[in-house]
RNA sequence: GUGGGUGUAGCUCAGCUGGUUAGAGCACCAGAUUGUGGCUCUGGGGGCCGUGGGUUCGAGUCCCAUCAUCCACCCCA
């Protein structure tokens, strides 16, 4: 156990970095150009946050929290999501008086207790983007164009959008009653999960992948067909904007989002590069989250993209991000000159070169062999022979050619070289 | 929380119905070449056979438990 990442964990090593790092680059950069800062709020925040926040009958609070007291007798709780916490900071600091909206992002780890599978971790990573102090039907297509903009910018192309309406405070409390009314005689014939569902989120037995429970309520109708004139006029409106854009997509009215906070839109984007836990993006509206947690009544509208499912995805659709270059020049001693080789690698480092040296007191063959082992292109040579005349011997691992330079035109020679090679 | 698969060398895996000192390929180290890598050849180091218990004269192999891991459900990114 002693040396074993805890269940659900993973160390992400040098042969991934550069995928995470690819990724990351895009998000800054995308980011960017959709008008979004970033923000960094902790890793933990009070319990209370996300009980209020997230909604307290949730699978994420109610059984996916990493809790814990502190030295303080405090309740705190590693975030399992990044939306309440961005929510908590604008109210923090009070961003409502800066202009609106404000646009924010983020990207960073969250964690949730649960049965790790297939690109899903117990602590696991996304990037997400929030705005705040707008309404208006266009923010939720831009909301929605931007992962799909950005997906096609890491390079991937199968994915699909789903949207949906899940109403307001409204139209979802009579929805509720109509659907629990139309399900009361045939609740008894349904699986064991959606019995449960039934009191819980009725809305959910809609979304039941048994083909029994889908068959009997094949005709109940959706929340989407009972929206209030409101809701309604704002999912034609994001259609339409979707529209212009020329973004395709499926309009879904049996997607449910788990998190109490959502209103009227909701969209998810389905990898199918994937297995069963294909959602790579998800997000919506949600009008009254601010509120919830003790502020003005500040509309938002986000999403989360999970960055290990991503990643997973661009694998498979063979996406492979630019090789690091790694290190330019390998030192190489024989015998000799331990001190100089010391001298001449911080040298090539300070001329903006990478360069590296052994450290083992090997062999000159094995020195060679560990130089192309690393991929280095030239290979500096300080023997006896080349001591004695103040010189190096300099060697292009790739042709084998080797010419002698004095110790003095060194840096400058080699920095000529890997410049060349570049 | 529920169900199924899998745990043998650093990695990928063999190990037939239980029977001698547990193997291969790759990787690693060394030598062939006492100052020169990649190819080749030769040699070498490495294994509480996940862990604990049981059956048996004898267990890597069979049984139970446990842990880990993978996949799926629930749920979600």
């Amino acid at each position: 156990m002693l040396t074993k990442a805890p269940r659900g964990t993973r160390d992400i090593l040098p042969a991934e970095t550069g995928m995470w790092q690819f990724f990351e680059e895009k998000v800054r950069e995308v980011s960017r150009l959709f008008g979004y800062s970033e923000i960094r709020t902790p890793i933990f925040e009070h319990t209370e946050l996300f009980l209020r926040g997230v909604g307290e009958v949730t699978d994420i609070v109610s059984k996916e929290m990493y809790t814990f007291t502190d030295r303080g007798q405090r309740s705190l709780t590693l975030r399992p999501e990044g939306t309440a916490s961005v929510a908590r900071a604008y109210l923090e600091h009070k961003m409502q008086g800066e202009a609106q909206p404000v646009k924010l992002y983020y990207v960073g780890p969250m964690f949730r207790y649960d049965r790790p599978q297939a690109g899903r971790y117990r602590q696991f990573h996304q990037y997400g983007v929030e705005v705040f102090g707008a309404s208006d039907p266009t923010v939720d297509a831009e909301v929605i164009a931007l992962p799909l903009s950005f997906f096609r910018s890491l390079g991937l192309k199968d994915f699909t959008l789903h949207i949906n309406s899940v109403g307001c405070p409204k139209c979802r409390g009579e929805y509720r009653q109509q659907l629990q009314a139309s399900l009361k005689e045939i609740v008894g014939e349904l699986c064991k999960d959606c019995a449960e569902r039934y009191d819980k989120n009725p809305m959910r037995i809609l979304d039941c992948k048994n083909e029994q429970c889908q068959e009997l309520t094949k005709d109940v109708p959706a929340q989407l067909e009972l929206l209030c004139e409101e809701c309604a006029d704002h999912f034609a409106a994001v259609r339409e904007a979707l529209d212009a854009l020329g973004e395709s997509y499926i309009v879904n009215p049996r997607l449910v989002r788990g998190l109490d906070y959502y209103t009227k839109t909701a969209f998810e984007i389905m990898s199918s590069e994937l297995g069963a836990q294909s959602t790579i993006c998800g997000g919506g509206r949600y009008d009254h989250l601010l509120s919830t947690i003790g502020g003005p009544d500040v509309p938002g509208i986000g999403f989360a993209m999970g960055i290990e499912r991503v990643l997973l995805a661009m694998e498979a659709a063979g996406v492979q991000p630019r090789a690091d270059r790694g290190t330019d020049v390998f030192v190489a001693t024989a015998g000799v000159a331990a001190a100089e080789a010391l001298k001449v690698t911080l040298a090539l480092r300070q001329a903006q070169v990478a360069a590296d040296k052994d450290y083992l007191g090997r062999s000159l063959k094995a020195q060679l062999k560990y130089a192309n082992r690393l991929g280095v292109r030239y290979l500096v040579i300080l023997g006896a022979e080349e001591m004695q005349n103040g010189q190096a011997t300099l060697r292009d691992m790739q042709t084998g050619e080797q010419e002698t330079v004095t110790l003095a035109a060194l840096t400058e020679r080699v920095v000529a070289l890997v410049r060349e090679a570049k």
